[in-house]
DNA sequence: CTCCAGGTCGTTG
DNA sequence: CAACGACATGGA
């Protein structure tokens, strides 16, 4: 990797196979914000990141070498070739060729495994730009500040121990509707210690699916998201209404149940499914 | 006003 | 076990 620090500020340069745009816009985030082209602003593990990409170098604004080696590096996924991945998939399923060029610079993130529960629970029956108010709702609301920027202030996504104190009035207080309890029974298992992400780290992903599933409100989908998302389990594959279309369009010319999609991706896919369900997604949906 | 949205639950046949 | 309506909220 070719970095470099100018200032306060440091500088990937000569990157591939990476679009900042597409990575946040392809829906497996929601706590950002486009300053302008190509420039966002962005809140996660904790931290506010100003990020710009220019051509093929990425700016990480007032950032420090350690917080870039621990947390963002990680956080975009810039060890991964995904070069390996696409070739893979094209080579398994040529229908993917013209799939990856539309959202040939997405990278899957490496978000917080709380958050990225709690914020799937909250994607359920809700379109994109609602979900983003929800959870913003929750964080300035419950969140810690981090920092002002143009005069607005910034919060982290607050933790289990803040999480666990809420009600279900409360989170409906934040719009979250009917998902409310959901929410309540997803931060009693977590504060409990029932489900731990540590101990999830040591099971096979179908165990944590499982696991998961226990959860009110969490099934075969938002697990799946918690997987890729929040457990870096790249051969998950969460299949929504956007992924059950496309793949009826694609590759079965008619309606098909869930678990034909599901069966039929694992083996197609393999373990590289999570990348194959975010370029099916971005795809789909432009 | 009606319809529907990154799903899941509880109830029916 | 497959099918179906309900569920809060807000935007088209």
């Amino acid at each position: 990797m070719n970095l470099v620090e100018i200032g306060n500020d440091i500088i990937i340069k000569d990157l591939t196979d990476f679009n900042l745009a597409q990575t946040l816009e392809c829906g497996q985030c929601f706590r950002f914000s486009k300053l302008q082209d190509n420039k966002y602003i962005l809140t996660a593990k904790n931290k506010l990141l100003i990020i710009e990409q220019i051509e093929d170098e990425l700016i990480f604004y007032d950032t420090s070498l350690n917080d870039f080696n621990h947390i963002w590096k990680d956080y975009f996924d810039l060890d991964t070739d995904y070069k390996e991945i696409k070739d893979y998939l094209i080579v398994k399923d040529s229908i993917m060729e013209d799939v990856i060029k539309s959202g040939s610079g997405i990278r899957i993130l490496g978000q917080d495994f709380v958050e990225a529960l709690i914020s799937f629970i909250i994607s359920q029956n809700k379109q994109i730009p609602q979900i983003k108010q929800v959870i913003e709702h929750l964080c300035t609301k419950y969140g810690a500040l981090l920092q002002q920027y143009n005069g607005i202030n910034y919060y982290s996504f607050p933790t289990i121990d803040q999480l666990k104190t809420l009600t279900e009035e409360d989170f409906k207080e934040c719009k979250a509707g009917f998902r409310a309890k959901y929410l309540v029974d997803a931060c009693a298992n977590l504060s409990s210690g029932s489900i731990k992400e540590k101990e999830l780290l040591e099971l096979t992903s179908p165990e944590i699916l499982d696991k998961l599933c226990t959860i009110k409100g969490v099934g075969v989908k938002v697990s799946n998201c918690v997987l890729l998302y929040g457990l870096k389990r790249k051969e998950a594959f969460p299949i929504d209404v956007w992924i059950k279309r496309v793949m009826e369009n694609l590759y079965f010319k008619e309606e098909t149940k869930l678990e034909i999609l599901q069966s039929y991706a694992k083996e197609k896919f393999g373990d590289y499914g999570g990348y194959a369900q975010q370029y099916l997604f971005y795809y789909s949906r432009t």
